[in-house]
Formats: C-alpha cells, structure tokens, sequence
DNA sequence: GTTAGCATGTAAGGAGTTACATGATTTT
DNA sequence: AAAATCATGTAACTCCTTACATGCTAAC
C-alpha cells in the first residue's frame, strides 16, 4: 500500500509539523529538506496541499492577513492526527524500491519524529542497500572494462567512488546513532511564522 | 527544439553510434551510461526509439533474424548522418537547466564523440556552475544554522562534502584533459579495480 | 513442465515542470 | 512609475514507470 513516491508528501508534512505554515512560506522552507537547487513549483505544491487536506492529513487552519501585506489572503495549513501518524510511518519506512533515493534525504531531514531504534534500523537498511549496489557496478565496471572508452569507464569509477563515500557517512552516522552523538530527540518548535522567536539553539555535535 | 532533457536520447544516439542494435540489447548497454540501477523500461525505449526514427535520427536498418533465437524479429537501429550530427550537438552543449544534472554524466560517457576543446569548454563550465551551487548550499546552511535541527544540517554538510568532492573530481578531469590524458584509445589502467571482498550476508551490521 | 530469458509493444497513470493568469504591496 | 516580492492558482505538457499483452526458446 501506499507505495507512491511521497518524498514531497513527507517533506510537507514534516515541515508542517515544525509549525502551521501557507504555501508560499512553506514552498522556501522545502529547499534545504528536499535538497533542491530549484525550489519546488507552486503547479506542484497547491495540488498537493488540497490533496493532503481531502485525504484528511493536513487542515485549513484559518485564512489569515499577512502580517506583511494586510489584505494578502494566506491559507494556513496544520498537521492533523492522521497527518502525524502518516509521517511517522513515511519517517520509519525502510523503503526497497528505487524510489527511495529521493525518499532518502527527505527521511534524514525527519528524523527527529522517529525513536533511536527506529533511526538505527533504517540507516542500517540504507547502508546494506547500498552496499549492494555496489556490488553490482563493480560487477558492471569488472565486465564492462573491455567493452567502454576511457571516459566511460572513469565515470563509472567516479560513481562507485561517491558511492563508497556514501556508505562510509552511513557508517558515522550508525557509530554517532549508537553512541547517543544526536542530542536531540525533537526538533525546535518553531512556532509560528515568526522568523526570530525564543526557540532553543541547537549544538552542531562536532 | 533542444529544450528538451533528451538525456535518454543522447544515450540510446550513442551507444548506437558504436555500432547498429535492436531494442532488447540496446537497453542493457544504457545502464552504464545512464548511471542507473534499473534498466530504463521498455515503455520508454521502444516509443523513443519510432520518435527518433520519425525525426530522422535513426533508421530501421533491417529487421533481422537473431541468431540465437531464429524465429524471433528483432528491428536494428542504425544512426543517420543527422542522429550523427544530434549527437555531436548534445554532447558539444554546456547546457544551465537543472536538466543537465541528468545529461552530464551521459555526456561524459559520449566525449569521445566531441574534440578536445569541447571537451575542456564542456568540463570547466560544468565545474562553474557546480561551484555556483556550492556557494548557495553555503550560504543556505549559514542562514539555517540556527532553524535547522541537528540532522538536518548533518545532511546539508554530507551533500556538501559530496558536491565538494564532485567540483575537486572535475578539476582531476581538466588537468588531464590539458595533458592529453585521455588521448590513448586504451582504457586506463584498472589496477585499483579489484572485485569486492566478501561481506558477511546476514551479519548484525556493527 | 515450469521457470527464465529473448523480443516487441500498448495503455494508464504518476509526479513533476513551464507558462499563464491574477492581484496586492513594497522598494527603487 | 516601474520593478520586485508576496500569494494563490490552472492548463498543458513532458518524461517516465507499471502493468499488461504476445509469443518463442533454453535450461533445470
């Protein structure tokens, strides 16, 4: 079930539930999560708000007047129960399909909604996937060495390079896991669309 | 016009350049090229294949008997002058859309197809615009060093790392590049290449 | 005798983009 | 008075995947 690509749809919610939002505000806060250099379109975003209110995970808190421009009409939206539930599950799936690697980042970025076991097995999951592809490109590279040019076969060293990397932060990032190295267990609240409020700072870990 | 991302058009252009193929075969070789970890689907080949074939870039060579199953048709595609000269345009192009995420690394597999000085135009303007991004990434983990929770920001510095080490890859390019390294029609030398040692299957990962 | 591989295709649909459309407000 | 930014939306289009449909051949 709900086997659809859902990257933007856990961006969304997860982002929301850090505090009410509208969509233009909400549609800058995605870049970093999503890990864009464009940011999302609004011909994507709206539809998908409206979806996530028909299917129940995100309300119409209220239209308010921008505090900006007064007479500006702004829809904000909130997390429901069922939309903290379906995050939560989006956050804890260890997904199999190549889907996942947009999913990926998008879960990281999350990750203060899921417990520490919850984090640990999912990294350990990411890892051992990846692990397997890389398997299967040095197998490519291995048969493949006769077959390609110079430049085609670099490439791919390149790639199995970035991969091995890849693999490796996983590993810090199971090491820090295990030995409690992410402090917090809850991201910031951050209220409401105040840019500047009393919210606590967090330590960078090293 | 050449708006389009035509990242699989240039692949399916080129591996057909180094020689006539049918479908079926043909979408294996794209794996490599494409960088994928599926193989494209068929319901992508084989409906590019007929546009490319209506706007000239290719022709039905023959429609041939396998050898290894005689009774089975296969369609061979073979380039025309004009797909020749589609494919020198797409490899040649320093393209800026975000787009070109997905054609560079199939352009880098085509180069032998461009001269040297396209080649190195090619590389640095790929590098420009890598560290263009590099210092917005920047620029938007200062801003959201204080908003973003620890995860968050542990993934921002990853994908930062990453772009890093993809901008200092391509600098390696362009020194060799200038030297002529890649100028010999042998693959380089894969002495660093050894097949994988094995990992535990089912170990408990550390 | 069933599973796997060879070979080509279509239909439906998902998940986005671009371009367009509208209008208010602030800054230059 | 023009340009930039705020704010929401729709229509058309792109490019891909999944699932289906067909039928042959090899190997276990």
């Amino acid at each position: 079930m709900a086997r659809r690509a859902a990257a933007l749809e856990m961006a969304i919610l997860g982002v929301i539930s850090q505090g009410p939002l509208h969509g233009y505000e909400l549609r800058k806060r995605l870049v970093p999560v999503l890990g864009l250099i464009t940011a999302i379109s609004y011909g994507a975003l709206y539809p998908t708000l409206r979806t996530l209110v028909s299917r129940g995970l995100l309300v119409e808190k209220d239209v308010t007047q921008s505090e900006v421009y007064p007479k500006r009409n702004r829809i904000v939206y909130d997390l429901t129960d069922a939309g903290q539930a379906r995050l939560a599950e989006l956050v804890a799936d260890v997904g199999t399909s190549s889907a996942d690697d947009d999913m990926f980042p998008v879960r990281i970025a999350m990750f203060g909604y899921a417990s520490p076991e919850t984090r640990l097995r999912v990294l350990q999951g990411r890892r051992r996937r990846l692990e397997d592809r890389l398997d299967q490109m040095r197998d490519n590279l291995v048969k493949g060495r006769e077959r390609l040019d110079a430049y085609t076969l670099e490439l791919q060293q390149h790639g199995l390079d970035a991969l091995e990397r890849e693999v490796a932060w996983l590993g810090d990032m199971i090491d820090r896991e295990r030995s409690g190295g992410f402090a917090p267990p809850q991201p910031p609240d951050l209220g409401t669309l105040k840019p500047r409020s009393t919210r606590p700072k967090l330590e960078p870990e090293n």
